[in-house]
DNA sequence: AAGCACATCGACCATATGGTTGAATTTTGT
DNA sequence: ACAAAATTCAACCATATGGTCGATGTGCTT
């Protein structure tokens, strides 16, 4: 009889944490060592169990999903996470692999998926289901903001106009138009209100 | 010993699915006697099973939450259902309970309110938690737009300019910016673009 | 029949937005 | 230190957008 899998939850949702935590447990070869709700208590609840496999959800309150990944991977190198998000925000998807993240899986998927995806990631492997992978193929033909276009972005999202993003950040119009030039461009799309929809379904930026 | 309540899930996302199910089939009292995945086995099943009380979510493939409470309390109109969703648009708010939910609860609550609620609810009361209950009362201020209206809405949210929408609709211009002019007071903002972002936010148009 | 909400259109105007070019400055990476 | 990328700005222009007023027709309710 093998060692039992050591699995930490970050997730928000708690009727979705305590309803993981209740279907893994009746796992013989899972063991769920913690189960907290935000980044914050993420990180610490890592320090003090080194899970062997963390899953994870990206939408977190105090700390993001990624920036969790980001920190404890800055101090365990070694740690395993797997992305587990009901929104598959492509941007999102990208960042998380970035970060370190060795799947990424809807909660749609069976749970066998889940199961297989824990097991395989355990041994090392990355895990990335096909229809993710596609949107990843995409997106690296695609071209990244910048921080000043992004931070532009957001203004526009949040229904602001050129006059008010030029005072927000401090800068001239004719400053804010060029970025807002650059980042149509990029995101191949031809007016500010198509830039603001596709900047939230893409998950660049957050609504809410 | 008395009868435990007779409970249908309907919910698109497997993994919480199964979660709820663990959850709710350990207490006593509660009997979950089917669970499916979208809206038109919703009713199918409900049809089957004559649940006390259905757990919904509203964003449903196949048919919407909304629809599926409709098409469930034309036929059994004593039928009690509990919206159980992540997201909290307003306006899914107010139609499900347009729809006839009892119950509107957002994931993210604990397990105990969950099953304070489905108790009320299978009493045939009403429970609306707090922050809830205060946007639908934001909303009650707020105009209703027409069905014109949110047609144009649709298209400033794909992107598309007032020609483009113009011709979409066969109509002249001048009526899209009429349209357009009398949205944007009614949604209390300024510009098209901040239409798009609120209409996404509140869950007024189907985005992605 | 009268009233009302809705959809339709036109005309006018002020302003915002996007497109283009070119250039100076700062930051960043090698 | 050098090159590349990012940020900053200006001036010009065409067009899109939003604001306002008024008018017409249609369908529904009372």
């Amino acid at each position: 009889m093998p060692e039992p899998i050591r699995l930490l939850l970050v997730e928000d949702h708690l009727m979705v944490r305590q309803g993981l935590v209740a279907l893994l447990s009746s796992d013989d070869d899972m063991q769920v060592v913690g189960s907290v709700g935000d980044g914050l208590e993420g990180v610490e609840a890592y320090r003090l169990h080194r899970p062997d496999v963390t899953l994870i959800d990206l939408q977190l309150p105090k700390l993001t999903g990624v920036e969790t990944i980001k920190r404890v991977r800055a101090e365990f190198p070694e740690a395993r996470f797997i992305v587990l998000t009901t929104f598959d925000g492509e941007e999102d998807i990208y960042r998380a692999l970035q970060a370190g993240a060795r799947a990424y899986l809807l909660k749609g998927m069976p749970l066998e998926e889940l199961v297989t995806t824990i097991h395989a990631v355990h041994k090392g492997k990355l895990h990335i289901p096909a229809p993710v992978a596609e949107k990843l193929a995409q997106r690296v033909s695609g071209q990244e903001l910048t921080a000043r276009e992004l931070s532009v972005l957001e203004r526009i999202v949040a229904g602001r106009a050129n006059k008010e993003i030029s005072s927000d950040l401090c800068i001239s119009e004719a400053t804010v138009k060029t970025h807002i030039n650059n980042l149509l461009g990029k995101l191949g799309v031809a007016d500010r209100t198509h830039a603001a929809t596709v900047a939230i379904q893409r998950g660049l930026v957050s609504h809410r």
